[in-house]
This record gives C-alpha cells, sequence and structure tokens, in this order.
DNA sequence: GGAGGCCTCGGAAGG
DNA sequence: CGAGGCCTCC
C-alpha cells in the first residue's frame, strides 16, 4: 500500500479518513463517495499499523460487505485478512456460535428465517386454540419483533401497562403469552431468529462483563455503515462495545433513511452526538453521481422534509438534462413510453441497457413495464423476486441439513419428516408435539423415546418414525468425518429427495431438480475452495484445511444470506427493473421514477402520518439521486390495481419538485403548476427558515428512545413526542449571553469555538453543569 | 396422505 | 388479478 492514496480524495473526505481517534459521524449525502471514505479509512487505520483483528466493520447488507472487503483488499492487500467485515447479524452470529454457550445455547444452534418464524407462530396459535384471523401470525410477529428490536423481554413486555393495554384495544390481550410462548420454543428448538442475533449480542455484554471486556479490547476501531438505518437494539451494542476506545465512526444519511417501517431509529443518528460531546462531525456534500439538474431537483424534493439534518449537496458535474416528465394515460402507456424512450436513447446517444434503470414503490407495478419492453425486445431483468433460498426445494433439502446438525430444529424437522412421504402425518405430529409441550422436551426427544413417552401411536408409525430417526443419525455421525459435499450429496440421495424430484419431468420438477444441483455445486466449490456462497471473515477464506470445510459450517450463517449471488449469466447487457428500496446504493445514467400518483406514491398507507409521508418523500429523493445523467419520472392517469381499473391522481410529489429544473415531455404541454417558496435555496447556515424547521425536530434525549415498527401498532415513540421546543437563529451568539435550552434551562455562555457550520458553545446550565453544544443542533433561544 | 378448489388479502424488505 | 394457506374430498 502506497501513501499517496490520500490524493484520491477531496478535502472532506480526506479529513473524515485521518481522523481516526475519537468518535466520529460521517453525514454523507447521495453520491457523495462515502463507501470510498469507509474503505480508504481502513486501509489508512492499517498503514498506521493499526492490527486488523482490531477492526470491525459493520453493514446492512452482505453485498455491502462483500463489496467493502473487495475494494478494502484492493489498496491494503494481504494486510486486510483478519478484518472483520460483516452485517451486524452475521458478526454477531459468529460471536454468539462461540460465545453463545454463557446464554444457554450451543454452537450449532439454528437461525430461523421468517417462514419457519411465521410456521411456528402458526403452530402455537393452533395449540392456544387462538383464531389466527384475529391474532394474524405476521403482526403477532410484528409485534414481537419491534418489543425485540427495542431490547423488550417477553416479561418486560407483559408488565408493561401500555403494551397490554393496547394490546387488550385492539383485541389482542394474548399477545404477551404467545410472545413468552414463542421465545420458550425457540429456545426448545436451540433457534433463534433475526432478532434473538441482536438480543442475544446485546444480553451476552451485558450480563457477561468478562465478555464485554473481551469484545471491548478485541474491536478498538469501529465503522458502521447506513448508520440511520440502525434500530435501538443495534445502537445500544454499538455503545457498549465502542464505549472503552471511544473509536467508533459511524456513517449515514438522514435523506436516505427508508426503513424507518422496519425498526430503523432516525433518532440514532441525531442522538449521537448526545452520547458522545467530543464527537466530530464530517459531511460529504460533494456529489460525483449526477448532472446539476439532478443534484437541484434532488435538494428540491428533500426541502419539503422538516426532520432532517442540514446539508447542501452540491456538484461540479455538467449542469445536464432537466428531469423529464412524462404523462400517461393508463399503466399500459407509461409501460410504453418509458420503452420507446429507452429505446430512442439507444439510437440516439449510442447508450446501452445496462444504462437504464425502472424504479417503481411496489412490485407489481413490474407487469406493465415489462409487457412493454417484452414488445419492443429491450432485454431487461428484475431484482428481488423469489430468492434461491426461498425455493421449496431448496429449503427441505436444507432443513435436512438442519435438522442432521442440530435434531431439535422444530420447523427443520416438520418441515422434512414427511418429505417424500413416509406416512407421518399431522395427526403423528401433533400427537408428538403435545406430549413435548408436557414433557418440555424437544419434537426429537419426544420421538427418540417413543415408548417411554406413550404417545400413543400403533406400532406401524413407531416404526416409521425409528426409522426416520435412525437415518438422520446415520447422516449426523458423518458431519466430522466427511467433507460437506459429500455428506450432503448422500443426504439428498438417501433421503429420498433427489430421486423424487428426478422422477417429475414437468418443467417445474426439472428446474427444482436443477436447482438442487445448483445448491450442491455450490456445497461443491466451498469444500474445494473454502470459498463459500456465504460471506465470510478472512481468517475463515484464507483457512486452507479443508477438513474443517465441513457441512456444518457450509450452513453455520446460510440463513442469513438471501440472495445468490447474481449476475454471473453471460448477457449483462439488460434494463433492470427494481423497487426503488432495492436500488439504495446503486446508480445508472438514465433512471426511470414511475408510477407518481396519490396512493402509489406516496403509498395511501402513509398519507396520514407526517413520519411516514416524509419516509416516502425520502424514498422519492433515493430514487431520483439514482440517476447520473438523465432522470425520467412519470405518471399515469388510470392503472390496473387488484384487478380494477382505477383513476389515479398525479403525486404530490410531482409538484414539490421545483419546475425549474424539470420539464415535460411527450407534448402535451406543461405543467408549470406550484411555485417554490425556496428558490435560491443556499446554505442552511445562512437560511433561516430552513435551521429553524430543522430545530423543531432535534430531540434532546442523550439516549435514543425505543420506536416501534407501526405495524406492529406498538407505541409510537418519535420526534411528536418529544416537547416542542423551537430555537431561533443564534449565529450572533456571543460569550456571556444567556441563552434558553429546551431540556437543559438558562445557561450562560462560557466558550464558543469553532466556526460555522460547527460551531461549538460551551454553556453553563444551573443545576446541570457545563455543557458543550453544537450550535447546528442545539435548540437554544438567546435570552440577554 | 395428497391434489385441487375455495377463500382471503394485498407495502417496501435487510438479515 | 394472483399467491398462498386451508379445507375438503378422495
Amino acid at each position: 500500500m502506497t501513501g499517496d492514496y490520500l490524493e484520491h480524495l477531496n478535502e472532506a473526505q480526506r479529513k473524515a479518513v485521518i481522523h481516526t481517534e475519537g468518535p466520529i459521524m460521517i453525514i454523507a449525502g447521495a453520491g457523495s463517495g462515502k463507501t470510498r471514505v469507509l474503505t480508504y479509512r481502513v486501509a489508512h487505520l492499517l498503514q498506521m499499523g493499526v492490527d486488523s483483528f482490531n477492526i470491525l466493520a459493520l453493514t446492512f447488507t452482505n453485498k455491502a460487505s462483500k463489496s467493502m472487503r473487495e475494494r478494502i483488499a484492493k489498496i491494503a492487500g494481504n494486510e486486510a485478512r483478519n478484518l472483520w467485515i460483516g452485517t451486524f447479524h452475521a458478526v454477531f452470529a459468529k460471536i454468539l456460535r462461540i460465545e453463545g454457550h454463557k446464554l444457554g445455547y450451543p454452537p450449532n444452534f439454528t437461525i430461523y428465517d421468517t417462514d419457519d418464524c411465521k410456521s411456528l407462530m402458526r403452530d402455537i396459535l393452533r395449540e392456544q386454540n387462538l383464531d389466527d384471523k384475529v391474532y394474524k401470525p405476521s403482526l403477532v410477529l410484528n409485534r414481537i419483533s419491534s418489543a425485540k428490536n427495542n431490547l423488550y423481554s417477553y416479561k418486560e413486555y407483559q408488565d408493561n401497562i401500555e403494551f397490554t393495554n393496547d394490546d387488550h384495544l385492539s383485541g389482542k390481550p394474548k399477545i404477551g403469552e404467545l410472545f413468552e410462548l414463542y421465545v420458550k420454543r425457540c429456545r426448545k428448538s436451540s433457534g433463534m431468529d433475526f432478532d434473538d442475533l441482536l438480543v442475544n449480542m446485546f444480553v451476552l455484554l451485558r450480563d457477561h462483563p468478562d465478555e464485554l471486556h473481551k469484545y471491548q479490547h478485541k474491536f478498538k476501531y469501529i465503522l458502521v455503515d447506513e448508520f440511520q438505518d440502525t434500530n435501538y437494539a443495534q445502537y445500544m451494542i454499538l455503545k457498549r462495545l465502542a464505549a472503552v476506545h471511544e473509536n467508533i465512526c459511524v456513517v449515514g444519511d438522514d435523506a436516505q433513511s427508508i426503513y424507518a417501517f422496519r425498526g430503523a431509529n432516525i433518532q440514532n443518528i441525531l442522538s449521537f452526538e448526545k452520547d458522545y460531546p467530543d464527537l466530530n462531525i464530517f459531511k460529504l456534500e460533494q456529489n460525483y453521481r449526477s448532472t446539476k439538474n439532478i443534484v437541484s431537483a434532488a435538494n428540491s424534493i428533500i426541502a419539503n422534509n422538516k426532520a432532517q439534518i442540514p446539508k447542501e449537496v452540491w456538484t461540479e458535474n455538467v449542469v445536464g438534462e432537466k428531469i423529464k416528465l412524462m404523462k400517461a394515460l393508463s399503466d399500459n402507456e407509461e409501460g410504453n413510453m418509458v420503452a420507446n424512450s429507452i429505446f430512442d436513447d439507444k439510437v440516439n446517444n449510442q447508450m446501452h441497457n445496462l444504462d437504464f434503470a425502472i424504479l417503481y414503490r411496489t412490485n407489481a407495478q413490474s407487469r406493465a413495464m415489462e409487457e412493454a419492453l417484452r414488445k419492443m425486445n429491450i432485454p431487461y431483468r428484475i431484482y428481488g423476486g423469489l430468492s434461491f433460498y426461498k425455493r421449496k426445494e431448496i429449503k427441505d433439502l436444507l432443513a435436512y441439513f438442519r435438522l442432521v446438525i442440530n435434531h431439535h430444529d422444530e420447523e427443520a424437522l416438520k418441515r422434512i419428516i414427511n418429505v417424500p412421504a413416509r406416512a407421518i402425518g399431522k395427526t403423528t405430529i401433533e400427537k408428538i408435539t403435545v406430549v413435548a409441550g408436557e414433557k418440555d422436551k424437544s419434537l426429537w426427544e419426544v420421538m427418540e423415546q417413543l415408548s417411554s413417552d406413550h404417545v400413543g401411536l400403533n406400532s406401524g408409525t413407531r416404526e416409521k418414525i425409528g426409522e426416520f430417526i435412525t437415518m438422520i443419525k446415520s447422516f449426523s455421525v458423518k458431519l466430522k468425518e466427511l467433507n460437506a459435499y459429500d455428506l450432503a450429496s448422500i443426504i439428498a440421495t438417501s433421503s429420498g429427495l433427489l430421486r423424487e424430484l428426478y422422477a417429475d419431468k414437468t418443467p417445474e420438477g426439472l428446474s427444482r431438480y436443477e436447482n438442487i444441483q445448483e445448491l450442491l455445486n455450490g456445497i461443491k466449490e466451498f469444500t474445494e475452495t473454502g470459498n463459500s456462497i456465504t460471506p465470510r471473515n478472512d481468517e475463515e477464506m484464507y483457512d486452507d484445511d479443508p477438513a474443517k470445510r465441513t457441512l456444518d459450517v457450509f450452513m453455520q450463517d446460510i440463513a442469513l444470506l438471501t440472495d445468490a449471488d447474481e449476475g454471473d449469466d453471460n448477457d449483462n447487457d439488460k434494463v433492470s427493473l427494481m423497487t426503488i428500496h432495492a436500488a439504495k446504493g446503486l446508480e445508472f445514467p438514465h433512471v426511470f421514477v414511475v408510477g407518481l400518483e396519490e396512493n402509489l406514491f406516496p403509498s395511501q398507507l402513509s398519507v396520514n402520518s407526517r413520519e411516514d409521508l416524509e419516509e416516502e418523500r425520502r424514498l422519492f429523493y433515493v430514487a431520483v439521486t439514482r440517476g447520473e445523467r438523465k432522470v425520467t419520472i412519470s405518471y399515469a392517469a388510470s392503472r390496473y390495481r387488484w384487478g380494477n381499473l382505477i383513476s389515479c391522481e398525479p403525486s404530490r410529489f410531482v409538484e414539490e419538485l421545483d419546475p425549474e429544473y424539470m420539464e415535460e415531455v411527450g407534448g402535451r404541454g406543461s405543467s408549470g403548476r406550484g411555485t417554490r417558496m425556496n428558490e435560491n435555496n443556499h446554505g442552511w447556515n445562512n437560511d433561516f427558515s430552513r435551521s429553524k424547521i430543522f430545530n423543531k425536530q432535534t430531540s434532546f434525549n442523550s439516549t435514543p428512545q425505543p420506536v416501534f415498527n407501526p405495524k406492529g401498532h406498538l407505541k409510537k415513540m418519535n420526534s411528536s413526542d418529544i416537547k416542542n421546543f423551537v430555537g431561533e437563529d443564534v449565529s450572533n451568539i456571543q460569550v456571556g449571553m444567556e441563552v434558553e435550552h429546551g431540556r437543559f434551562g438558562i445557561g450562560k455562555v462560557l466558550h464558543l469555538e469553532g466556526k460555522n457550520p460547527d460551531l461549538k458553545a460551551t454553556i453553563f446550565f444551573e443545576g446541570i453543569g457545563q455543557k458543550q453544544l453544537l450550535l447546528k443542533f442545539a435548540k437554544l433561544k438567546i435570552i440577554s
């Protein structure tokens, strides 16, 4: 690694990279080189002699961790081998496999995916004789998930008057009970759901000081990507891990927070500085991705949000084309207009299919786009369909592997005990489940001791169960003897699974058989090269001992995997179709954002709450900022929805977009409605109205508050709950002035340092003491 | 125990 | 309209 790598960075980026000690927060605008800063920062740490063993980098997606690993390896090479780079879930799963015994988990615990959780909840509801129309499994699970993500145990949930009141009012008083049953049942199966990986990591650090100490000292430098997406549990884990060295660097963009609906707590980003008074904040505001028109248009959209950290994204790029607006009569016409536009661009501007992306709010919108593209013979690819690992046949085979590794895995057992059919039916399983409940055993344990447990099954069934148990055990014996591929093949064959699929000569059956072969090929590759299709840490990747490449190792975090590696088909010149959520982090020369209609985008479920509406607006912001050279937005006057033709109104977001940066195409006259309040919008520090708007949103809480997933209808605790204290412009603040603060009360300014935008004041508050406040965040009023 | 008809419901989606 | 879960009938 050479020293000149810092020259690839602009001033702000370089500062963020070389400021290695102490807590820092990087607010990274769209297209501002965030990934570059993160990877260079790690490279810089290594260059400075930091042991790679002491660095932890956390991401949200496997994709992000994979690309970060690759980019760091490019700069830092072999020095990067012991870095811990991974998703929150993968890293915590890895730690919990080592330390989980302290919490009563075996190292081979199963990770339950959402389908497992749902089916378990269904079983529990059935056993409790509860109506699953009232207690919808997904709703109950959402509520449990929200509670877990906010670190409430089932006991705390049951003792919490607000939760139980809510549940009574909504006619579902048993949720607390279901929570408990669910947790105990997961335990009995030695299973953790995704939330448990966070909860248990937190509990490990909370209840085991030796563990806390160990990992605090291991992870001397912590980096967090997409910090705006963290939830409360993740935040509290980070806080504990970083408590000794406080070398924590978080990177995020509040304007791109689009996952509050699944528990992300935007409060974390606003509260971070309150928890770290000596926090350094860096802003990356120069956009390298898009034209001036696109950047300005995006800025004009996001300016409509009240909750935001002030920043001004700008670019030195060319002005470029204005945002194109297309109006269609129907969803089908919209598709045709998009396809035609792609065709024109290809012919006139020598563009390729892969230069285009069509982004939509809901998956259902892809149909009209697909039809239009097919008609014009434009190849396309849809992202985010049914994942490889969600396919039935794959899940079946994986369930065999799971049961071989962990006999107590109830969901795996129930999935495959009769696949292929071996005459062990529902009634039998029900009887076994009842006994298991009575004796507090796992299903496997009951099945193993059928005679002593008096389950009341006829001898034929008992024999069948005995055969099944013997078969699984015979596989388990070989776990450490055989390599992953050999054992997997034996299981696929001896279980009869492969034979059954082979016998099915329908096209679907054929494709299922091929999928199984593909999975086996993946396992073969793992066995031969040690390269897993699952992301791993380098120390494992470089592990040259093939004897360690056993099936249980392969399976360790397969449940954390959602999509198989994509893009290896030989023809990649295709138009990309995906939801806006899926497009986050990507960029394309020409982006289409379709379906800009009220009740679709913004979704009708969002229009009644300002928080939800602002998230939709951030989503639109994300969509527009994917574009490099050209962005086209469109809406239709009517579209099919669930089989009915409905008429549509243009989205409010179209009007919010500053018409200066937009023009209508398709020849039906301009839509120059709506004037702008904030033209000539300059830097936030000079813009009184904007900083005031922002101030209304700032939280005073030094610890982030739990925020519940709205879907679960738990108590929503967000900015509207926080005392509404309006600050004012304090740019003329002087030492000696008296000021008022929303939470600390009246105080006296003792000292000022830094300059706008990072002016920091030291203020003495009576009865509270000295506080350092960053003026751009603090809500202050000058009294005298 | 399995196939096929019936009913219900519908947001986006990471691990 | 379409997917997925459940129930019924064989």
